[in-house]
DNA sequence: GGTATGACTTGTCCTTAAATGG
DNA sequence: CCATTTAAGGACAAGTCATACC
């Protein structure tokens, strides 16, 4: 009740308007939805409605726009077969983004180049397009070293040119960067639009290199309150739109070229919106939390079910509670060829009766998200194996596994073991409780601050190892390990040394002292290195900003003195500042 | 029922800013 | 104090899922 009444004052801001307590009010009421159902239809009705309505009052400056092109100087140029060529100014800011580009891989990847080429010469004037017929007769290369030569420029500028610099750029987010809320003044995640450029996609993406093209004011929705200053267009220009919708959270809106779909500027995480969303997402992890051992017998029994749409469901919730794959849903092949549980095919998947002196043992193998390779061998109930095999019987290995199910329908009967639940929601169980148990297992009183802090980060790895969040090797990876392995051969041998020429001296207390403050130093050498190197592919960023409930973090640091900053960098805390006020040390998920 | 659309969350990578140590 | 390394922040792509529509 304390840690509830403690997150009220903080959501009912001092001025107390109504309808913070009523959006409040709201969000407890999305908590205790199932209870609601329950209650008279009118009650229900009124949870939904006020459930719908994001915000009373809306008030904005509109997006920022990247600056207008710049044309290149009349000293570099476009070669074509080998012949200097002036381009109008809309291609030439074309080649301007496949000239930059030059230095990456993808500039010579067939499919990028095609995209781009054809997409430029719709772009080109009548008489650039009879000209340019071939991408390999042209030649950026002067234009590539041109930008070379500026980013080198920007390199070195001198500190108070950064600073100018620097300055603009708060200006800018002054003035763009904050909305204004139900009165209260909010940040904005991304007030700057989109510049145009070269799309470039994840993975083997068929759209890579086509033009992403210059957002204009005329492309721009506006979502503001009615009564609010309505944002003003560039001079000269007018919105598509601008409607006063208040059950959508976005300020501004534009359909992007590439897919066509739309895109948004929308709070920072930071904003009281984003923050009771978080929230409940966690809550609605803790019920599954309540709800989990009855639906694992639900799924288990589906195993042996007649209808074979209930086996493949079975097994799909069981390798989405499981492994916590994502839901997978339908693609079309306009992107990169990635699945999820529901989109796995025949190939994704071998099947070993006996493997590694374990039994049943399924191999995954196949692209997920962002085109990451998820690979992984799990020994499986025998039950599961059986159905596996039944699933792939007569199929094609680009059959999908699960031809029975689509996540609609799975999203639809988790719906009604608990209202909340889709697929997500496991990872984000999953997760938490990873993060949980791991943490009481792992740590331990007696601990120094570094310790504890390692053992954060390994319970922190064991959640990003579960949901496959992998990362590049950094860049600098075996350079910088080796230095830190150098620095500890150093410590060491200073230590022997201290050693000898204490005792030589006889100053005992000198040695003592001497000896503490090295071994400490080298002790957190040690950690640093152990936790660098188990972090080499791993990325621990993405679990803790989405899936684990922050709430398990503050309690951990209050309850073993850690410092929160320790934990949490300076965006994180904002994010997640809900937490860091209602949480006390015994929290548990 | 299935599909299309829209809104919102999740995800990695790259640039920039801050920290570190020689 | 400066150069290098590391962490933070931002950019923007790619998912999930509810709802509209048929």
């Amino acid at each position: 009740m304390k840690t509830c009444l403690r997150f009220i004052s903080r959501l009912i801001y001092i001025s107390a308007e109504r309808n913070k307590v009523a959006s409040f009010v709201s969000s407890v009421r999305y908590y205790y939805a199932a209870a609601a159902k329950t209650l008279s239809d009118c009650r229900w009705e009124e949870g939904k409605s006020s459930d719908t309505q994001k915000w009373s009052s809306l008030e904005h400056k509109g997006p920022y726009f990247p600056p207008e092109y710049e044309p290149l100087p009349d000293n570099i140029c476009f070669y074509y077969d080998g012949q200097p060529m002036k381009l109008s100014p809309a291609t030439e800011e074309i080649v301007t983004f496949y000239a930059k580009m030059l230095d990456h891989e993808y500039t010579s990847k067939e499919v990028f180049q095609n995209n781009f080429f054809s997409d430029w010469k719709e772009e080109m004037t009548k008489e650039e397009r009879k000209l340019i017929k071939m991408l390999s007769k042209c030649d950026f290369s002067q234009i590539h070293k041109y930008f070379v030569e500026k980013s080198e420029e920007r390199k070195n500028m001198t500190k108070e040119e950064k600073q100018v610099l620097k300055e603009e750029a708060s200006r800018l987010m002054e003035e763009y960067g904050f909305c204004l809320l139900d009165g209260h003044r909010e940040k904005i995640g991304n007030f700057k639009l989109e510049p145009p450029g070269l799309f470039r996609g994840r993975g083997e993406h068929p759209k890579m290199g086509k033009l992403k093209k210059r957002i204009q004011p005329e492309d721009v929705t506006i979502n503001c309150s009615q009564d609010s200053k309505i944002p003003a267009p560039p001079a000269g220009h007018h919105w598509k739109r601008v409607q006063h919708d208040n059950t959508v959270t976005w300020l501004a809106s534009w359909l992007e070229n590439i897919h066509g779909r739309p895109k948004y500027i929308m709070l920072n995480p930071s904003s009281k919106l984003k923050g009771e969303k978080d929230w409940q997402k966690y809550e609605t992890a803790r019920r599954l939390k309540m709800k989990v051992d009855s639906i694992r017998k639900q799924y288990r029994r589906d195993w042996t079910s007649r209808e074979m749409k209930s086996r493949q469901r079975g097994v799909a919730i069981y390798f989405i509670d499981k492994l916590a794959l994502r839901a997978g849903n339908e693609k079309d092949d306009e992107s990169a060829d990635t699945v999820g549980c529901c989109s796995l095919r025949v190939e994704h998947i071998t099947l070993h009766r006996r493997l590694d002196g374990q039994e049943h043992v399924v191999e995954f193998d196949f692209l997920g998200k962002d085109s990451i390779r998820y690979y992984n061998k799990v020994p499986v109930e025998k039950q599961v194996f059986k159905n596996l095999k039944l699933f792939i019987k007569h199929k094609d290995p680009e059959d999908d596994l699960f031809d029975r199910i689509t996540t609609v329908k799975l999203n639809k009967t988790l719906n009604e073991c608990m209202p909340g639940l889709t697929a997500k929601v496991f990872r984000t169980f999953n997760a938490s409780t990873t993060l949980q148990d791991q943490l009481n297992k792992l740590t331990t009183e007696g601990m120094t601050v570094e310790e504890k802090i390692l053992s954060y980060n390994r319970a922190n790895r064991a959640v990003a190892i579960l949901c496959n969040h992998q990362r590049a090797a950094p860049k600098t990876f075996e350079k910088s390990m080796q230095l830190l392995q150098e620095k500890l051969a150093l410590n060491r041998s200073r230590c022997i040394q201290c050693c000898v020429k204490s005792v030589s001296e006889s100053n005992l207390i000198g040695f003592q002292k001497a000896v503490q403050r090295l071994s400490e130093q080298l002790k957190k050498l040690q950690l640093q290195e152990t936790d660098r190197e188990e972090n080499k592919v791993i990325a621990l960023g993405t679990s803790k900003l989405n899936y684990l409930d922050p709430r398990i973090s503050v309690a951990w640091c209050k309850k073993h003195q850690v410092p929160v900053e320790k934990i949490y960098n300076k965006t994180q805390r904002d994010k997640f500042a809900w937490a860091i006020d209602m949480t006390d040390e015994n929290f548990q998920f």
